[in-house]
DNA sequence: CTGTTAGCGCGTTCAA
DNA sequence: TTGAACGCGCTAACAG
């Protein structure tokens, strides 16, 4: 059976009306006597008619669709964040065309197919954009909104945790729980995530006269393992890990049991970002929760003003910073 | 600064040549003279044109959108699926238009509007379809593959991990290192993939005259952990539980060790999926892999023959089934 | 090799 | 309220 697309000329042509007739009755908005209405909807339920988003998409300029970019989705953070983006932007009548990329630094060469779908905006997470990409975007005044990211430049709107007082937040937390010798395990290095939950956390260090020790897990579970098992091993270990995500936290839990070392009798570890496995009983890990629906409901609502707006007035990049909230689970001692 | 989008007529009179010149320089296979090729795509690049995607689609009828159905993504499986599925597509010139159901029973009206953006393919994965959505799709002929599900259907094609004959191994590995009182915790009920699991670990058991325990999990962490803790309290505990996939698994070894229960030496825990959690050093579970990869190539093999292929003659669905492979590591104990 | 012409399926004027 | 005509940006014939 081959298939034969039904157009808005078929019905028209079946019923004995003109196809514009049937495309109002499409158009929301449109004048159209409520008796033909009926017949046209009557009609198209019966040879199975849908209006070919395509040719409308022509016409309008609007395809409704955003593009969404991934990186890597080993962080169970982002699968999450993946699913509630896209069945929020579903509610709000858009669909998400889908570009994951394997480098963590996306080109212009990766991002220009994806943009001649005409895509209306661009939702960036877990994912550094090349200035070149920067520069082309902005060329093109594509509405855009970095999730977890940011990046200097005027264009594009930013939705953040706010990493810096998360930061300084869990410093303070385990400085006024009796910790003195507190560690960071970062994340990779060149992600401002990583970079600002290091700066909150040195700054409240510093507020109260504590140094600092640094070391490296790159954001992965193994890398946390070896960065605490070097941590924990060497003279002075210390009584305090702040780990700049979850999965590296997990890492650090699983090392500490390998070695001896008791948690958190011997040692305290927090992480950053809530996922699930940080809640199973086997980790209870105390960390930090990030408020995913309320950053998701503003970069939708920013990158859907943005698309309104367009054409309008200057766009001003607007960055919101939500701010998280501490987990208490048991990886935590107050030692005072 | 308003957007003015480049067309090709644009840079058709900026050179002083026909719109169809233009056309001929973007369209693989046309004929045109070095010069003039080299010319247009200067001017191209200066401009800043590219072809409008959708225009083109309007005539040739393809869009190399393929349309991805996935369901709840808790499992981190399908984030890992869904990663590869993305990236191997891209490279065989396909972009992948996302819809995450929430409801794990997809229906037709959720999918139509997704219909209507003229997708060249459907990949379904970790969702059920309703049977009036399958009909609707072999009406219209869609292109499709099921990813780890099947339906009762004649439309469409399969690639699924051999679950039964994975089941049926382990079975026969729990039974030949010597475990006498065995447990099935089950995942979803009215998922193929538990249902077969089950099956073929039902057929082991019932070749060599043991007894099957069954509990039932839904699927998630918290249920294996309770599951887990029915069995191991109760009057005759097991001495190995297989559970239907890997969250489960390490639920029920949390479970496990919160009762003192230990590894492996009380009881064999063996798991689906191999997952990252299942390698980390505070699981090391021992579990069954599925040929993730291998899986990706058939599904897309099968996939993008149907679309070329497409009403050449009367599609027959394919059913591919893919045998995994054994992981050991620490949670199985050879008791003989 | 290149220009001309005719649509792809639809929304949107302009008259009636 | 409706129909006729036009064009969105492009590809695909057909001439030359």
């Amino acid at each position: 059976m081959v298939q034969k697309p039904v157009t808005a000329h078929d019905i028209a042509k079946h019923l004995g009306v003109s196809q514009s007739t049937i495309s109002r009755v499409f158009t929301p908005g449109a004048s159209v006597s409520e008796d033909t209405k009926k017949r046209v909807l009557e009609a198209a339920e019966l040879l199975g008619y849908r209006p070919n988003l395509l040719a409308r998409s022509l016409i309008t300029k609007k395809t409704n669709m955003i593009g969404l970019v991934m990186g890597d989705i080993d962080n169970p953070f982002y699968p999450e964040v993946l699913s509630k983006l896209s069945g929020e932007l579903k509610q709000r009548g858009y669909n998400v065309l889908l570009l994951s990329s394997e480098n963590d630094n996306l080109q212009s060469e990766e991002l220009s197919p994806f943009l001649a779908y005409n895509i209306e905006g661009l939702i960036v997470t877990d994912v550094l954009l090349s200035s070149s990409v920067v520069t082309h975007l902005t060329e093109l005044d594509m509405p855009m909104v970095l999730f977890n990211r940011y990046h200097p430049s005027s264009h594009g709107h930013t939705v953040c945790c706010d990493n810096v007082d998360g930061g300084y937040r869990i410093g303070e937390y385990l400085i006024q729980s009796g910790h003195r010798r507190l560690a960071f395990i970062a994340g990779n290095p060149n992600t401002s995530t990583s970079q600002d939950r290091e700066k909150g956390f040195r700054e409240a260090l510093t507020k109260y006269g504590h140094n600092l020790i640094i070391d490296h897990g790159g954001y992965t579970y193994e890398g946390g393992f070896e960065a605490a098992s070097r941590l924990l091993t060497s003279v002075e270990p210390p009584d305090g890990i702040f780990c700049a995500n979850d999965i590296m936290a997990l890492g650090a839990m699983d090392a500490a049991r390998k070695i001896g070392v008791h948690i958190p009798d011997d040692v305290s570890i927090i992480g950053f970002d809530d996922i699930k496995p940080a809640s199973w009983a086997g980790y209870a890990l105390t960390t930090w929760t990030q408020p995913v629906e309320q950053m998701i409901q503003a970069a939708i609502d920013l990158l859907l003003a943005s698309i309104e707006e367009k054409g309008q007035m200057q766009q001003q990049g607007v960055s919101q910073w939500i701010k998280g909230q501490l987990v208490e689970r048991e990886t935590v001692k107050h030692r005072k």
